[in-house]
DNA sequence: AACTGTCGCGAAG
DNA sequence: CTTCGCGACAGTT
């Protein structure tokens, strides 16, 4: 359970402090945390959308990188019940369509959101150049959309791991090249 | 102002 | 023919 103070309003009243109003607005967060051999894999959603999926090889970075600390309490929810079903079945090579999960994606520019729409409409399985997004949003910064996807909030669900360089280099990948090797790697199969 | 997960060209081996 | 270095590119924080 996350709580954000949100405003304190404090009224001075004929020279002391006589009416006091607190306004405390509580933000609860489901976590997931579950590990695919050595891959370590966090989410959390608030009520009804996925906020940031993270990825790691040591479990103590996912909490960092998903910005909590990592004895909060969890709730359970559907949607992420959902998420691990669905992701050990990735796991196990099943082709998992993530498109239909709802994301919360109202924090980032609008740039941002064509690069991973984008993103998301590369198919299981294959690779586009990050060239090829740029084409699609109609720039030639292509270091731009290598910035942004750099950014992803929901790797895996946005398969930013499909996005290679142009001369067929892997590129980067923001958890570690070896996660985005090893995603690719899955997907071969 | 600095950063980024790039691209493509020219020069060198 | 392959590799390397470098400058231009564009949008974000």
């Amino acid at each position: 359970m996350k709580i954000r103070l949100r405003t304190i309003f404090q009224e001075k009243l004929n020279g002391h402090y006589s009416n006091c109003r607190i306004r405390v607005k509580i933000k609860m967060f489901s976590l997931l945390v579950l590990k695919l051999d050595s891959i370590w894999i966090g989410a959390i959603c608030n009520k009804e959308k996925l906020v940031r999926i993270s990825l790691s090889f040591k479990k103590e970075s996912l909490f960092a990188d998903l910005r909590i600390s990592k004895d909060k309490e969890r709730y359970s929810s559907s949607l992420l019940e959902r998420l691990r079903d669905d992701l050990i079945d990735y796991w196990h090579l099943k082709k998992i369509n993530f498109d239909n999960y709802p994301l919360k994606l109202s924090d980032y520019s609008y740039f941002a959101k064509s690069v991973w729409k984008n993103t998301q409409r590369i198919p299981y399985g294959e690779v586009r150049s990050y060239k090829w997004i740029a084409h699609k949003v109609n720039t030639r910064g292509y270091r731009a959309v290598g910035r942004v996807l750099s950014l992803n909030p929901f790797p895996i669900i946005i398969p930013c791991h499909r996005v290679i360089r142009n001369d067929g280099g892997l590129g980067g990948f923001s958890a570690g090249i070896e996660i985005k090797k090893r995603l690719l790697k899955i997907e071969k199969n």
